[in-house]
DNA sequence: CGACGAGTTGATCAGTGTCAACTGCCGTGG
DNA sequence: CCACGGCAGTTGACACTGATCAACTCGTCG
């Protein structure tokens, strides 16, 4: 947390076996690991990540910070794709394609763990858990993307919008502050909304004490309102 | 394809071998998974194939026909998550979680390998490639599923519409009629809009030679000009 | 023959997008 | 140090897409 003015973008050894992904493998597998040079990255927000379209060469595990995941329409319209959250895993296109398929930009700040897939191949090959935890992994990606598309195809705006928030504040204590990473813009562009129906909400909600909002945070006044919104019985 | 009507619901012996998805393992494993008792299934339209917040027993491969899978908000819209096609894999849930995280439902008819999970797990210790191919699959979902979030998040009504028509023909040879097993309804559940706007932009289509529609089938006259209003270009 | 379900079409309305003006904040440079 | 410019966010007026409601056709099945 206290080193990202110091070394953007500075690469050194990933500490492994800190990650829940694999800890379960045991510390000789984390020695492994090491041994094979998974590097660690400092990335500031605008700086990409990786772009569509280009070699998918490394699986990230997000450390510290979040990064968006999106992708692009002809005409320039952006879709965020799903928001990471420390602990968790980017980037499996390199597994099974030679480009990624979408984007990734740190919202503020980033520090993701990588390793290159050609690595990942090897140990798989040695160890076959490697596989097993990216397959679970994968498959709860999927769940989270199921849920995403019902979202976006079966629900208005203000319920997306109310969903949105309980689950971004879910993993804080109730009536603690949430700090909200994103911007209205990545507000919209994950809801498949307009920056301006996002601040409507958000004032109207300001205005009915559902919400608090205060220097780049947020906390729920009223739980219960909000999810009477989200199930669309308001 | 010609033993439909004989035997719904039947059980038999699943010939795995026949499956891309595993015949990379080769002669012996599929054996193996003859013995291992997989069953193929019949079912027909409007028997569930799985329910959401069921035990997840099993991993489908489709083996002929096409399955929805779909979620329901609490106000019982549904969203059609994926329309999963002949050699694809399906209800990946049992893997990870104990219940299915989604419901699926032939669309027509569909005739479906299953294997329990337990015998999965079995056997993804002995043969560690099974799960390896699973992941790949998984990957490919997941791909899928951020190209169907752009859809609905960025797209208007008519760029959704049209590129499912595209998606959903390109498998036939240009100038082929495609049968399409999809109801109005359940287009307009798959793009989240609804029945009547589905049916407007078909007719508008169909009056201007874009695509053609017989007896359950269509096919496309002008792909270009579909494919620009896809882009919204038009 | 009649009833029902799927699909079509029209009229109307509501929800969001679009456009534009305005505020407040922050960093930059004179 | 202040002024300016620019960017994020807010708010209002308006337009338009797509939903809703309703009537009607058509084909199928009892």
């Amino acid at each position: 947390m206290m080193d990202y003015q110091a070394n953007d973008g500075a690469i050194s050894e990933c500490p492994v076996d800190e990650f829940a992904v694999f800890a379960e493998l045991g510390g000789d597998f984390s020695d492994t690991l090491k041994r094979m040079a998974s590097e660690s990255v400092l990335y500031t927000a605008a700086e990409s990540i990786y772009v569509a379209g280009t070699n998918a060469r490394h699986l990230y595990i997000l450390r510290d910070g979040h990064v968006k995941l999106f992708k692009s329409t002809i005409n320039g319209k952006d879709q965020i794709i799903r928001i990471v959250k420390p602990g968790e895993i980017f980037g499996f296109d390199g597994l099974v394609d030679t480009v990624y398929n979408h984007s990734a930009v740190p919202l503020k700040h980033a520090k993701a763990c990588r390793i290159p897939v050609e690595r990942l191949r090897l140990l798989g090959a040695q160890r076959p858990e490697v596989e097993r935890l990216i397959m679970v992994r994968c498959i709860k990606e999927l769940q989270h993307a199921d849920e995403r598309l019902l979202e976006l195809g079966a629900k208005r705006s203000a319920e997306r919008l109310a969903s949105f928030l309980i689950s971004w504040c879910e993993a804080t204590p109730a009536d603690r502050w949430t700090p909200l990473v994103l911007s209205r813009l990545e507000i919209a562009q994950l809801l498949g909304l307009t920056i301006e129906t996002v601040s409507r909400f958000f004032a109207q909600w300001k205005r009915d004490e559902v919400v608090e909002e205060r220097n780049q945070a947020i906390r729920i006044l009223d739980q219960k309102r909000l999810k009477t919104v989200a199930e669309s019985r308001a």
